[in-house]
DNA sequence: CGAGGTCTTGAAGACGATCAACAAACGTGG
DNA sequence: CCACGTTTGTTGATCGTCTTCAAGACCTCG
């Protein structure tokens, strides 16, 4: 069964924005469904899917993911412990996207049927829980602009800056030391809309820049404050205060 | 005051999802506070700003954009009559990004505290403004595979495919007639993250290849299954079906 | 009628894509 | 623990889409 702790990064990530009162914890806790796990490549959730059941990454990273008619893919999004992947299915019911597994991943699923009754008996749980999908949105509407508007290297300056600030509130990364990052430079790509050889090529900027180092998973910024400014990095977008809502 | 036909829109946008209650419809008309008009041009809503308030767009367009440090702009969304324009301020509290009138416009504002009290007396109608953010996040993930995977070309015709769509929704176009579109060359290039030049060669394309007549506001799509086809358009991400939720 | 915004066109150039080949790292089974 | 196959990363050369700059036409509205 669930355990408590499985839900310590969302619990987190929540009270980073407001107050949860024990009752509210509670009601999270007993609304989570089953365990699971998925291999690294691994589909959660495919395009086209009406699950009864929303998902909760709690070790891990995963992507949203559009596959095109001639192959071409974008990602989405990217997700990391205490995010939901899917939390939009309990409304819109039919996945527009899939949902898939960068490394191996440990999930807890939410029936929708536990969350309809959150929105029933918990308002405040509820505008929080609708939170973490406005968030989301916040972060696409962050990934537009970059895709519309910066650099390639900027771009993924700007990536690198979003993923520490996020791995940073749920306890993942310091901004000083090195992270976990299982995404490789074709993922990068069809996340920032490039192709797999100019990801390679900017990445190899930001190391003569002496800005980051990335061998293999292992990623460290050298220096943050020069980082956020090629990115032109500003965090509003995440909202990170907390305050009632 | 508000005239319960302002919110028309709005209804049959949400009717096109779900049932709504005689209750829930009256619940939404009480919520709603003053009308307002903007003009061309002018921002309804500034980056930065916290507001004790939600806009629904009642008459005309509006855009959501951000503007970068050098004065590049992204637009990341483009509303319609029956549109919220900022409904994720309601629990995000602070704007990310600012709101801009492409027409004249008219709207219905709702008080946050009236939006506070839907959330704890009808779950239901609370579940169905989730969804209206729920949809506005999708169709930020449709544009970010626009922007990553497709040409100009097919990401412009996607684009008018996709408010076609949206505006038939509410009964403010027919496929085969004649639409008023109050956006520019510029503003469709800061739309799709395009050049104003190269807006103008691709709708020069579209025009030679008899796909739409686009002169001023009135655009006409002569083909709309060959436009369909050429956009690789699929409404999947817009949820159109009624059911549940 | 004039002025500012919008649309259009041409020329040159940059950024990133594509193609191709190879090196390095990884994982899997023998 | 090594051999081998596959995935991932790297490099070079060429190509194409879209950008930038610049100028002129058109249009709308005071």
């Amino acid at each position: 069964m669930t355990q408590a702790s499985d839900l310590d990064s969302l619990i987190r990530k929540l009270e980073r924005r407001d107050v949860l009162s024990a009752a509210e914890r509670e009601a999270l806790i007993s609304a989570a469904g089953s365990r699971e796990s998925y291999p690294a490549g691994a589909d959660l959730v495919r395009e086209g899917d009406r699950t009864d059941r929303s998902i909760l990454v709690t070790h891990g990273f995963t992507t949203r993911y559009r596959v095109l008619a001639d192959g071409q893919r974008q990602i989405t999004a990217i997700h990391l412990p205490g995010d939901f992947v899917d939390l939009h299915s309990f409304l819109l019911r039919k996945m527009d996207h899939s949902v898939g597994a960068l490394s191996n991943v440990r999930v807890v699923t939410f029936p929708h049927a536990n969350l309809r009754l959150i929105t029933e008996r918990h308002p405040h749980l509820t505008r929080m829980l609708w939170l973490t999908t406005l968030l989301d949105g916040a972060i696409h509407r962050e990934w537009i602009v970059a895709m519309g508007r910066r650099s390639a290297l900027e771009q993924m300056a700007h990536l690198i800056c979003e993923l520490f600030t996020r791995l940073n509130l749920v306890g993942l990364a310091e901004f000083d030391r090195e992270v976990n990052l299982p995404i490789t430079q074709t993922e990068l790509g069809d996340t920032l809309g490039l192709s797999a050889v100019h990801v390679n090529r900017t990445l190899q900027q930001l190391r003569a820049e002496q800005l980051i180092v990335w061998q293999g998973q292992s990623v460290r910024v050298l220096d943050w404050g020069r980082l956020t400014s090629v990115a032109k990095f500003d965090p509003t977008y995440l909202h990170l205060e907390r305050e009632p809502r």
